[in-house]
DNA sequence: ATGATAAGTAAACACTCGTTTACTGTAGTG
DNA sequence: CACTACAGTAAACGAGTGTTTACTTATCAT
């Protein structure tokens, strides 16, 4: 069957998150598995299959992912009032749901590690890194909150600058529950930061 | 002479900060440098002595930018409008210091991304860059907001999410910086947050 | 039962790894 | 000049790399 194709491309997965493409032999993987190497070659045609089936994977789920959370056009037909505690609780749940998956699914941790120890030596990694990861979720939330002032929800300000703000947090803390010892209160910090936000840079209500 | 000793040290760092440790090979290192691998165990007994000795320097480098960027005592007996002014002019240009170091130093900017590459399987190198770059300096800000709310320079709040909101985007806009395309305002994006963080932050004073 | 198909093992392949050895210049010192 | 110390080369070492090959099982439909 191909549940031991599944495992390995699970197993590949796990050690090139912690040691890199590179690092990782094909007999690591197969000896993790309780097998031979020459078995793992039915499986994958070679070690850079099993890599790619992983980016292939991944830009499937993200896919499926982005269709499912994406905004829905619905609200933007509501009354201000009503759109603007709609969109403002989909931003924090939309934000808490990434978090969780780039710090606790393990498919989503592991690739997360994959691609940081992959950016600096494969462009298109690096592409995926910045879109996914880093300047992608700020262009996306600077737009957002720049339709959000002209709507009145947003206090007018550079939403640049307001981008990085809500977001930077979001990326410093998935690096920071890597370490072992602070990966607990993650979560809340988080959420902290995201009510703090909406409280201070919501137009007060009459 | 020892200069071909430095030269390995800084060419070696320079593809670790690209490959990672182990898919650098000895023969890529002294190839950049037009020898063979034979030549550079004159200068060094293992691959991982060059690795030990770029670690080594980096400790050095880091205790003497923290001895002289150290916030200047006398400053505490100052008026408290005068300590204000000082204390926030210091953290913003030993910020924005700081920030060069990491993306436009030679060093600095190769020993973080192998830093970045390491992390996941030497504990070692992963408290060095939770302690340098990630929970270190929020935990040092922190301390430092929680002094200045007391003496009434910054408005009273969470300094734990304060010292989140400050150094975050540091950290953050150092990862766009890696990308080859946007790395040019990364500079003035940090400084306009930091400007509008003091601005935002500080007791409005008659 | 028989033949086919898939999944596994063990060994070999050519190659590269980090490291060591024997040897070659070459500069400086008595 | 002879001697020493150093920096370099070329080759070999054993171990490990990704991949292929020949061979062994076990399952399953006809």
């Amino acid at each position: 069957m191909s549940d031991t194709r599944e495992k390995i491309l699970l197993t590949a997965l796990r050690l090139f998150a912690c040691d890199g493409y590179e690092a990782v032999s094909v007999s690591a993987i197969a000896g993790m598995l309780g097998m031979t190497k020459g078995a793992l070659y039915r499986h994958y045609k070679s070690k850079r299959e099993i890599f790619d089936r992983i980016v292939e994977r991944m830009v499937q789920l993200d896919n499926e992912r982005a269709r499912k959370h994406d905004v829905p056009e619905e609200t933007f037909d509501q009354s201000p009032l009503a759109y603007r505690s709609a969109t403002l609780d989909n931003i924090k749940s939309f934000t808490l749901s990434q978090f969780r998956f780039w710090t606790e699914d393990d498919f989503g941790r592991d690739f997360r590690k994959m691609v940081t120890l992959e950016q600096y030596r494969n462009p298109e990694i690096a592409d995926w890194q910045q879109k996914v990861l880093a300047d992608g979720p700020v262009s996306y939330m600077e737009d957002l909150f720049r339709e959000m002032m002209a709507q009145g929800v947003l206090k007018s300000s550079n939403p640049r600058l307001l981008a990085l703000d809500f977001y930077a947090p979001f990326y410093l803390l998935i690096s920071m529950s890597d370490a072992p010892s602070n990966g607990e209160n993650a979560m809340d910090l988080l959420t902290a930061h995201i009510e703090n936000f909406i409280e201070r840079n919501t137009v007060t209500r009459k």
